[in-house]
DNA sequence: CAAAAAATTGACTTATACGTAAAAGTCAAT
DNA sequence: ATTGACTTTTACGTATAAGTCAATTTTTTG
């Protein structure tokens, strides 16, 4: 095994740009292995970025992504930090339920707009 | 009756800049009543800036709110307009869906990261 | 009605998240 | 050794969505 992937095959799979994925790696997002001073993406490189842009969809900043990131890799020592981070996440629970009620909202309008759409239509097919 | 908003009454309420709510009229967004060259905004106007600061927190760009808008005020006459509108919608409502998918699995990691932190402070109190 | 407070405009600046171009380097296959 | 596809770095450019600032009105209030 020790499968690994190149920047396009990836590009492809995630639909992004090369210039994105090495965007990552200089804002300390990803840290892919080098053959020479190409890069090297392992699979746990590939999860990664699929959380970043799930991130992303949702409107998180690379700072906050790292922010996420960073906790999984090296969870904070001092008592201080934790309680810092407990409050962040608190903050950030709030914002992604305020973000749900906004898009349930929302994809109640698009559904109105829809069916007004549709009757238009039905008005003009008639007229005609 | 016949209330109105003046802008900062506006701003406060919904925690935007009078240089936003400016900016959303430049851009065609709203258009609020004159008294003199002062902006009067109607419950209209209100109800507006509410849909546009929802749209805003989804993460859609101006000229997507401005699409939206545009259906209420004023729905497209011509078959093929309606048809590229139905088909707007519904590429808009799959985006909102995954992104309504990215906020239940990024909300299901951030209860981890709390269950994490919590550990780690059980952790330290007990070494103590 | 004068002073203070609020609102307006225009020009300029900012942050984020990449895009793009140039000029080489890499590597497998012919 | 060359071709062609891919990759690298560096550096400047761009779009979006406002924010900031300064100079003027305009409106409100004592």
């Amino acid at each position: 095994m020790d499968k690994f992937y190149t920047i396009t095959e990836l590009t492809r799979e995630f639909g992004v740009s090369t210039r994105t994925l090495r965007f990552y790696e200089d804002e300390g997002l990803i840290h892919p292995e080098r053959r020479g001073r190409t890069r090297l993406f392992r699979p746990a490189d590939r999860r990664l970025i699929q959380e970043i842009l799930r991130g992303r969809r949702i409107g998180f900043t690379i700072a906050e992504i790292r922010d996420i990131i960073r906790v999984y890799k090296d969870p904070p020592g001092e008592v201080g930090q934790l309680e810092l981070l407990m409050a962040k996440v608190s903050e950030k629970r709030e914002e992604l339920r305020q973000k749900r009620r906004d898009i349930e909202e929302t994809l109640t309008e698009l559904d109105n707009v829809e069916e007004a759409c549709l009757t238009r239509l039905a008005e003009i097919g008639v007229g005609t």
